[in-house]
Formats: structure tokens, C-alpha cells, sequence
DNA sequence: GGGATAATTTGATGGCTGTTCAATTTACGG
DNA sequence: CCGTAAATTGAACAGCCATCAAATTATCCC
């Protein structure tokens, strides 16, 4: 499978060595069979994108599952465990991390649908851990949990992308701890 | 200047319509001009970024020392004076700030020192806004204002740049207030 | 001013890239 | 076994970054 070439291509030499050529000889076949397959080398990433949140999506439901089964769980504990789960991820699979998020169209294309759809799933899960803390309100629980995903990404981003040294892995857990008993602690009602 | 004439075409083109001949071209040169002036097309970029983030500080620097201003202003009112200035500078100049965080460099390459410094400078600026809400802990307060600006810097990623519709923005105020207010209305001290 | 030296700019070139497409090979059904 | 349909190829095109010897321009000293 072309796509399973490329990913491995990518976990192991980093994205600029996905290209048309490289996955093609991985497989054994030429550039241009891929473009029976593929509209696009773009669409070809945006398969292997699709792969691997699935695969994200996977151990983040497992790891929700996991940490729901607890009768003394809190939302703080599952949503934590959550945030475990995509950092031990994010740790995993660095390179499908990169590609999956940080990766951008070029100016003019937009992400389908059923990738968006994808995205929003996976958000679900955090959605799922943090949902008793809403009693009910079920608007102002995906709300926050989107707040939070997008938080909780942003500091990924920022310990481990740029590789800029302003946050160390190590205070990635401390701060999202923070940030979603920040979030969640308070009553969910309280508008300050 | 190469470095100007690099600034409009990544406005006026997009990311991908910033190449040596292009800039080149824009400046009445060659493409092979560049290279006494820069090592790379990296480091150009660089240096374009390098540009952004002078004006994003100069612009945050602004708004915070106007909104401490006001006696009655609370640290919640100049960081989300600083949040805003933030998304202003976002709107204006969308594809300066996908360059500046958004850009990967390719693998083996590191970020030099003072770009480093820049960024740190330019957190600085949330730092000393939310300073007086940690009474003399200036660790605290650098902890706080590194995870505020990375989560800060998530939720605009995650509503504008992907296009992935999972954030709207005109939520982003909103999210931005829950998430400033969560980490600096309870006391500081307090580690629940 | 003139001539030697240094700095700058160029144009051609090499090795990549994604993408297309006619020609060839392979597979399949009658 | 043959004819049609599908799959695959390899060459080719246009663009990219980057290099470097050659040509041009500027500078400085006499």
C-alpha cells in the first residue's frame, strides 16, 4: 500500500522525503502509477493524515474508556488521561504528528469534509471525558472541550515543534493540568 | 531590500510565491544575488519572521503599556488586552503569521539563539501583564504566561489557520476570556 | 585620470521536485 | 488464442534551490 510506504517514509526520514518518486520505488512501482490512485501528492498526504488521526483517535478512545471505568474518576482525571494519551502519541509518532497538524494546504485548497469530520470526532472524545462537568449542557460542554483541545494543542506545539526551548517537555503535563483544572474546577456555570 | 520585497509577496501571494527568483526579480536582481546577502532561502525567511515578530512585540508592547495604564485595570484586563492585539495583528497579516509560527524548518536545522531571544521577549510582554497577579513570584509568573501564550497561540491556530471550522472567530474572545480567567481568578497559590 | 585590485552580479548548470501523457506491457473475457 | 481493457512505464516539461566560473562594476592608490 502506497500509503503505508509513505508513512514509513515519513516516521523515518522526515516529510521532505515523502515525495512522488520515493513512495513509488518503496512499492516498487513509478511516480506516475500513483497518480491512478491519487488526484494529487497532496492527496496522498492528506490519506496518510487521515491514517494517522484515526490512530490517534483510537488510543484517545481507548484511553478515555480506560480512565471512565473508574467509579472516583473525575472529568479533571479523564480529560487528563486524555491529554496523556496524545502526548505519549505525540511522542510516538513526532514526524505524523508534524505532518497531521502543522502540515497546510497551499493557498486555494480546502480540507474536505469527511477529514473535518474526523477532526471533530476526535474532539468528541474530549467532549465524552469532560461532559459531567456540564450537567446537560450539552452546547457549553463541546464548547469547552474544543477550548480546551485547541489549548492543550497549543502547548504541544509550542514544548515541541519549534523546538524554540520556551516549554519543556517536562512542564507539559504541569500545564495543562493547569489549564484544564482552570477550565473544569471552576463551576461550569460561573461566567466570573 | 530583499527582505521587504520577501514581506510582500508572502502578503500579496501566498507562502508558496516566495522564491529566490521571484524576489529576486521584485528587486531589479538575480536569484544568485541572494546568496551573498543570505546563506539560504531559510535563512531569508528567517529573517522575514524575524521582521513579523519585531512588529507583533512593538504592536503587544503598545496595548499592554495602554491598557496598564488605567489604574483600575486588572492583570485579566491587560492580558486579554494583549490577546486582542494579538488577534488584530492576526487579521491583519494573516500570511506573516503563518510564516512566522506556522513554518517548519526542515529536519536537522535548528532556530538560532536571538530568534529564540525574540520570542522570549515577545511572551515577555504577557509576563509583565499578568505579573501583579503573582505577588513577587516571578517563576510563577513566567510558568503562567508561557502556558497562557502557547494556549492562547492554539485556539487562534486551530479556529483560523487549518480551516478546519472547529473554532468560529468570533468564539475565539470568548474562549480566550474563559481560558485567561481560569488561570488568573483563582489565587495563585492555590494548587487545588 | 589610470590601472590594479576587490566586490558584486550574472547566466548557465546540476539535481531535485510534481505532474502529464503517449507508448508499452500486463491482465482478462469470450 | 485473440482482442479489448486496464495498468504501468519512461520520457518529457516546467519549476524549484543552489553553485560557480566568468563578466561586470566599484573602489582605492598612485
Amino acid at each position: 500500500m502506497a500509503l503505508a510506504a509513505a508513512q514509513v517514509l515519513l516516521e523515518r526520514e522526515g516529510p521532505e522525503a515523502v515525495t512522488t518518486r520515493a513512495i513509488a520505488k518503496a512499492i516498487g512501482y513509478t511516480a506516475g502509477t500513483l497518480y491512478n490512485i491519487f488526484d494529487d501528492l497532496e492527496d496522498l498526504k492528506l490519506h496518510v493524515n487521515a491514517r494517522s488521526l484515526d490512530l490517534l483517535h483510537e488510543q484517545l478512545s481507548r484511553a478515555r474508556r480506560r480512565a471512565a471505568a473508574r467509579a472516583e474518576a473525575t472529568p479533571i482525571d479523564v480529560a487528563m488521561a486524555l491529554a496523556r494519551a496524545q502526548l505519549r502519541f505525540i511522542q510516538k509518532h513526532p514526524a505524523l504528528w508534524q505532518m497531521l497538524f502543522r502540515y497546510t494546504l497551499p493557498s486555494g485548497r480546502e480540507v474536505p469534509d469527511w477529514f473535518r469530520s474526523k477532526v471533530a470526532e476526535t474532539i468528541g472524545e474530549l467532549e465524552q471525558a469532560i461532559n459531567p462537568a456540564f450537567d446537560g449542557d450539552l452546547e457549553a460542554s463541546r464548547r469547552q472541550a474544543r477550548m480546551l483541545w485547541a489549548a492543550f494543542y497549543g502547548i504541544c506545539e509550542i514544548a515541541s515543534i519549534t523546538k524554540l526551548r520556551l516549554i519543556a517537555l517536562n512542564e507539559v503535563e504541569a500545564m495543562t493540568r493547569e489549564l484544564v483544572e482552570g477550565s473544569l474546577q471552576r463551576s461550569p456555570g460561573d461566567k466570573g
